[in-house]
DNA sequence: ACAAAAAGTTAGCCGTCACTAACTTTATAC
DNA sequence: GTATAAAGTTAGTGACGGCTAACTTTTTGT
């Protein structure tokens, strides 16, 4: 029954990605939060409820939900009526979230696609691509894009 | 005030590319269903839930759930303990998901991932990419991987 | 300094997508 | 052809991430 085993096989390795793309799926907001809170912070010293709710484009009511979820994950610290700071682990998410972002914004620009649909598609994108595809992306980069160096 | 301007440009912008990401969530597991579905009829002759079950990598009763808003949604149809059938706005939209995963998936082995990642990061990468996008990675494998055709 | 506006919070709601447990229906194996 | 196994369904639960409405606190403008 060598086919049946193979079609088990095929079965859970199919089941196994799923499982991580779900997996992906619950930390993708808080990766948007925190990356989005350094954001706010470095650019205009604080970062407050209402700054997120435009920026994420949901209500002032959802972003403090979601804060106090973070809060209780450990990754920002607040007060009530007060600014929101990121912890040692909210900024260490924050900055590798970044820096993916950036990397799959710029790749997508090196491949030709325009300026706003590579902003938007990395949104996407970002919270997907593993350690591999990272490394794939970067080299891909390195290949085309030197356009001084070479 | 043109800088503040700028600014509230540039939040909605932002705010925006959540939103579309955010209904993007909302597409994916039925995407993923009927491309499923339409894979195991394809292949076995029909689609029952334990067997989506066991593919996806959850129970039968979450199959169940899902399968009845996909009959809601007009994407599927099925009796009690009868196997799953396809509405043609299924199949079109398993259809036009597969074309999208094998392209996204063809893509990544271009750019020399490993055959498993590349499976695996085009599962969660699929749902997010624009058209144009999907253009520039058809451009890409035209230029460099036609092996014979050249 | 105080009234009005802005910001933040709380409560209650809803849909999605998971789960377990208990049940019913269908298929299978004598 | 009936008992048992497999498949499917239903009911109830829970977390997440969104919402509105009502409320409190802080900030601002005069």
């Amino acid at each position: 029954m060598t086919d049946t085993d193979d079609r088990e096989q095929e079965a859970k390795r199919h089941a196994e990605r799923f499982q991580r793309v779900r997996e992906a799926h619950q930390t993708e907001v808080a990766e948007d939060y925190v990356e989005l809170i350094a954001r706010l912070i470095d650019e205009t010293g604080e970062a407050r409820v209402v700054d997120l709710a435009v920026w994420l484009g949901v209500t002032n009511a959802t972003v403090n939900n979601t804060v106090q979820r973070l809060q209780r994950d450990g990754l920002v610290t607040s007060k009530p009526y007060r600014s929101i700071f990121l912890t040692e682990a909210g900024r260490e998410l924050a900055e590798s979230s970044h820096q993916r972002h950036i990397l799959v914004r710029d790749f997508l620009l090196a491949l030709g696609v325009g300026e706003e649909t590579a902003e938007a598609d990395a949104e996407g994108i970002e919270h997907h691509v593993s350690a591999e595809t990272l490394t794939a992306f970067r080299r891909h980069l390195k290949a085309t894009k030197p356009k001084k160096g070479n």
